[in-house]
DNA sequence: ATTAGCAGTCTAATGCTTCGATTGCTAATG
DNA sequence: CATTAGCAATCGAAGCATTAGACTGCTAAT
């Protein structure tokens, strides 16, 4: 529907914009690119995307400024292009030191992530269906007050205090958690759930509490997550100049709803997705873009990553990051499963 | 130095320019006060404040602003003044929900202190001199990968993976633990790494491993910490109209330098502190306040509960509040660590 | 010592003008 | 018939002047 020329062009208003944020003239786009028309046959062509609403005008005689429609069509076509081998380098060598903990990797990627594409990052846990126990603890720290740990599939630790009445014994809980675990470890929530039949009252208010974090573990929609670089996002000229809009981010953010609002309700198969602008199913994100990607194991454990930015925002670079930083994820999640890493998987 | 009039006045000044944010006329101070004189008496009172270096003018004929040496004046002589009773008992209640986990304590902190007081709340977690191993757990995850569980003394807990060279056997692992936790339950890492003569090599491995963290976990300065409210502070009119105060406070915020930044280096003895303005270390807060506590038990485990805001705060809400908060924790870390509370601590 | 009264000072708001950038349109061009 | 050169029209941004309003600073009276 629009003519390989006018394609041309707007990818070009685009392209131009992202860079310099200024509304684009038809006089800056002559000289730009291979197309060798003057800048009124420019002109003419820009009605036509106005009338169809691929960029609009800030006022009557000035440049044009790209609408969701347009940055649609540019990221559409956009070259795959792939994160520079030094680059590369640099993240892989960074992850390495981070040793061996699920956190420290996910909190390095999101600070990596938005410091790279200078806009916030935010990555969530993985998460799996329905988690199974591997392990739980139990540790007297006085009296009446014990420590339960809880280790699930996946690494995942927990922690809570219970208080009995009474004094207990160590070697009384030593034994009844070497009961619970020869008895429900490798189980999810309803299987437990459904063996609390004959258990003493001690190992009865240990497994309630283990019931509890699973539901909660269970029920939790993304809302472990790490999050970083806000000041960049608020560095860009279109919130540095709207207050109210920084402070709708801040809010966003604060109230942990950005997590809800910016993960598309089905993410659709593989690879990196784009939402740009009013494609957003929130509304207080209609003025953002959001590059996101799924990794871990697919049907097993998956969480997010992802960068939320103006629509103005360096999508090409973008992509190629958040897309590394997955793969890059993909394996560390694979290890932790203890699953072999399918080889399309593995970068470079 | 400073006569009764004249201070009566600067209070004055101080308690409407907190409310409004807006430059002090001399003859809005007439109607307020017990005092009653003219604004004329309040002008020349005022050329005496500014000269002593208590206020300021924005401009020749414009109303005065508090400088830090007023708003000194006026936090020094304020009346103690305690939080509502309905208060209290809200915090308690919503307290008493949140079960026994250190970090929601402390999350929940921070959350309801920024909410009351409208501004940055930073709760740090309690920080031991040197900490000591409670208990150590070793489980299998796959193969040659184990996942190291740490207890400190407190209820803290720390994980770590450790990759082994070939299968570890589930019941050598099991009375290596057994073995370690005999030999080094209780001790600080100091003392522990002087027994680690004679131990076999898995055995090294897993207490090499044990010893790095304790190493972070004492010299840890504050970085764990909760923050919440950045929001509030933003809206308030000094961010809101200089965008780049505002992103001098994201950034610090951030690179997680505000809690360097404004603890001071010497908290003295027990209750709540305020310093103001250029009072604080670091230049990057000399434009804000900071209302700070330490909470926990002194000597032992210690945290600090602050607020962070413009100079121009509601300081008598937010000493109450911080106080009030302080104490709540006071009772919640002397649990973890099973001390009896002494009777001062107990609010109400 | 206090105060009434008034001139002097400064900000914020408003309107006017100019400058420059850029378009929209028209008529010429190949 | 698509393209283009050329030029008038349009709009924002910046600068300047003017005005109204809010206070103070000062002086002289109480």
């Amino acid at each position: 529907m629009l003519s390989p020329r006018s394609e041309t062009i707007l990818k070009s208003i685009v392209a131009q914009y992202i860079v310099k944020a200024t509304p684009v003239s038809s006089g800056s786009i002559t000289g730009d690119s291979e197309l060798h028309v003057s800048s009124a046959t420019i002109r003419n062509e820009m009605v036509h995307l106005e009338k169809e609403g691929y960029i609009t005008r800030p006022h009557h005689s000035s440049g044009s400024v790209p609408l969701d429609k347009g940055y649609r069509i540019y990221v559409d076509t956009l070259d795959d292009i792939k994160l520079p081998a030094t680059e590369q380098r640099m993240i892989n060598h960074l992850f390495h030191q981070v040793e061996g903990e699920l956190d420290g990797w996910l909190n390095l990627a999101a600070t990596l992530l938005s410091q790279m594409v200078q806009n916030v990052a935010l990555v969530t846990k993985p998460k799996t269906e329905a988690c199974q126990l591997k392990h739980l603890e139990v540790i007297i720290l006085q009296d009446s007050l014990v420590l339960l740990i809880i280790v699930f599939q996946g690494a995942k630790v927990r922690q809570q205090l219970i208080e009995f009445e009474g004094e207990i014994a160590q070697d009384e809980l030593r034994s009844t958690a070497g009961k619970l675990n020869d008895t429900f470890t490798g189980l999810t929530r309803s299987e437990i759930s459904k063996k609390t039949k004959g258990l003493s009252p001690v190992e009865k208010k240990i497994i309630d509490y283990l019931l509890k974090e699973m539901e909660a573990e269970d029920n939790r929609q993304y809302v472990e997550s790490y999050l970083d670089g806000l000041h960049y996002t608020l560095n860009q000229p279109e919130l540095a100049h709207n207050h109210g809009q920084a402070l709708t981010l801040m809010e966003l953010v604060e109230q942990r709803h950005l997590v809800k609002s910016i993960i598309p309700s089905k993410i659709k198969g593989q690879g990196v997705q784009v939402v740009i602008g009013k494609e957003n199913e929130t509304e207080s994100v209609h003025d953002y873009s959001v590059v996101i990607s799924e990794y871990g194991l697919p049907g097993e454990a998956t969480g997010t990553i992802s960068v939320v930015g103006p629509t103005r925002m360096q999508y090409a670079r973008t992509i190629a990051t958040v897309n590394y930083l997955s793969l890059i994820l993909n394996l560390l999640v694979a290890k932790l499963y203890g699953k072999e890493i399918p080889v399309e998987f593995i970068p470079e």
